[in-house]
DNA sequence: GATGAATGAGTCTTCATTCAT
DNA sequence: CATGAATGAAGACTCATTCAT
């Protein structure tokens, strides 16, 4: 195990913005679109100092990845198996759906990355993430199992919930394009929706 | 209002052709990422004849979304007020889990143009999207007022539908990353799951 | 066998005026010491013309040494096993001598690329330069066996020939300096200087 | 006339060290492909702390090629007016030799900047050099007018040897492509080369 | 209709040098 | 003495678009 490299607080302070700016920058224009003028411009730095602390474009975007994808995978991780079912995978939902409107700069940038082929962050797909919604697929059939859920897929479950509560941050412009002229109000009636939906849905008979 | 300009036989299937190179390379790529060259090349065409059809990229975008806006609705339109309610419902996702499975391109263009913002679409979603989803969110509120749905909320039920199906084929690498080493049999899983969902989210009591 | 691209007499133009404000800009600083922005303003295209022609400076680069390799070894090639021994080498060292007054932008271009360890060019050196010099040290080495040849080492007499000739072209400034005021005269003592050196070291006991 | 400055222990440490490293990186790439990353690197110090010794990047190569062009010059300085002239050419020849295989990025860093037009030596050549080949010059010429050499250019003669010799270490690279897979043994039979070659062409008959 | 040729405006990246401590 | 931080200037390369035929 390496020490944790020792950071200034210069450092700490810059890189923080940095990466903050490209969370901005790269969730609304995606990878290609975002230009490195636009997130030294939004971080308050020059661009010669963006790559003076990431080596390139690319390297900024891969730790933005890796440092959110953590955060991204808390709400399945904290999937307890000593909860009620039924009111875990509800909470799960809701949780997610907190998120999507908490976050939607971090659902947005997986979201770009995702629908152009994950070309920087395929691996930990198919490496971390996928061993997790195994690990919680086998609680979820576990829990069918002992009929404290309805039978259904509980891989498609989680998809289900991803991208139901994704959608309200990915999708938002044309949520809102729809639901005008609407405030944020709609993310009650969504939690609302969703968790009665999901409740009728996962219920055992 | 002026009659619409005769085509060629030639023109006709040269703008085709570039229609369905930008199908490719756009959903692929998002609108910054794809390159005319790329289009070209897919088209089989010279970057400036490109430009002797379309006047610019963004022209061919704008016209490939408007094409393919209406396709993408289709299933929505077909919602029928004379149908069974639960049927009608489930059987919308249904097609709508077709079209992800059929037209991931298609499903990818919006979902990059969207996640972006919409810029060069807002006005569709503002305009005849809502227009569509309000009429058809009117329809489901009658059917529930009937009794012949359960209460829920019209417009996020229908934001569910598009949210579950798409997500099969915009987070597509993300699906098959998770479920490998399976094939396209998930698409199966899929519908089975997303039937039962609904159905048993929509049944009136 | 592929046929030769085709190229319009505006290609070769362009191509020619390239590679040969090329040979200006290389001999003189280098690969790493010469910008596009000499190249092109040598070659009165604008930069990125000069890359509409070649896909990079590197390319530029190579596609000059390919060309000059030819004519570089052609005197060497030229090396008749049917001729006088001792005149042919010394006509050999005197036909180099000729083009490094001529050609000295070539012999330069060559020289920075060997001095700095060859990189684009370690191929070409270990294959067809090998090749020849292989063949004509044997022929130099059978003429030796015949005793029509002093007993010498042919690798390093070709060696010696190259270094004595290349030097009027590759350490001109440093000639000019020495020898200053002199003006291009002192190829002819040069001349005369190899010419009675090579035959002297070489003419059969 | 100033007395010059006296340097600490450290002083000394650092600038023998950033001329090492300079020596290395510079004679690898010339100039302007070498980077002050590199030098500072390779002394192990940091880029300010390079520039806190020499004022600049140009700085450095100046004081590398000033000290070391002494060195360069101490074998034909050492031509010797009492020794024998033919033996004390040949010496001369076989300590440049000597020369080009101890020293190979002395060579290459001089032929770097010659090859280049000498833009930051020019000076010294026309100056100090040419003196000294002048001095040197006139020597073997008063050798040749008492009979005790062959007639020849002087100055070509110098030239020659400069050039047989340091192509060994200019030209390594490509001296090795051709003997390949031989050693370092090259030298060994340049030296038998030369020392033959040169004895022959220049005793006196 | 079609295309080879050309370019202005970016866009990422490098690098010698300066600043502040 | 030493260095982490910062940058202006330049450099290679990209790309949508235009020109000329």
């Amino acid at each position: 195990m390496q020490a944790p490299p020792q950071r200034t607080r210069i450092q700490e302070k810059n890189i923080s913005a940095i990466l903050d700016a490209a969370l901005d920058v790269f969730s609304q224009s995606g990878f290609r679109g975002a230009t490195l003028d636009q997130i030294a411009k939004a971080a308050g730095l020059s661009k010669p100092n963006l790559l003076y602390y990431f080596a390139s474009k690319e390297a900024i975007h891969v730790a933005l990845l890796a440092e959110l994808l953590d955060l991204w995978l808390d709400p399945l991780r904290a999937l307890d198996p000593e909860g009620d079912p039924v009111q875990e995978i509800v909470d799960y939902a809701l949780r997610k759906l907190d998120m999507a409107r908490d976050l939607p700069r971090e659902s947005r940038l997986f979201a770009n990355e995702i629908v152009q082929g994950a070309p920087r962050i395929l691996d930990k797909i198919e490496g971390p993430l996928k061993e997790l919604v195994d690990e919680k697929a086998a609680l979820i059939t576990a829990w069918i199992a002992e009929n404290r859920l309805s039978k259904t897929d509980p891989y498609h479950l989680i998809f289900s919930i991803w991208a139901t509560t994704q959608h309200y941050a990915d999708f938002d412009v044309q949520v809102r394009g729809i639901l005008r002229p609407k405030g944020d109000a709609h993310f009650k009636d969504a939690a609302a929706f969703l968790s009665a939906f999901y409740r009728c849905a996962i219920s055992p008979p």
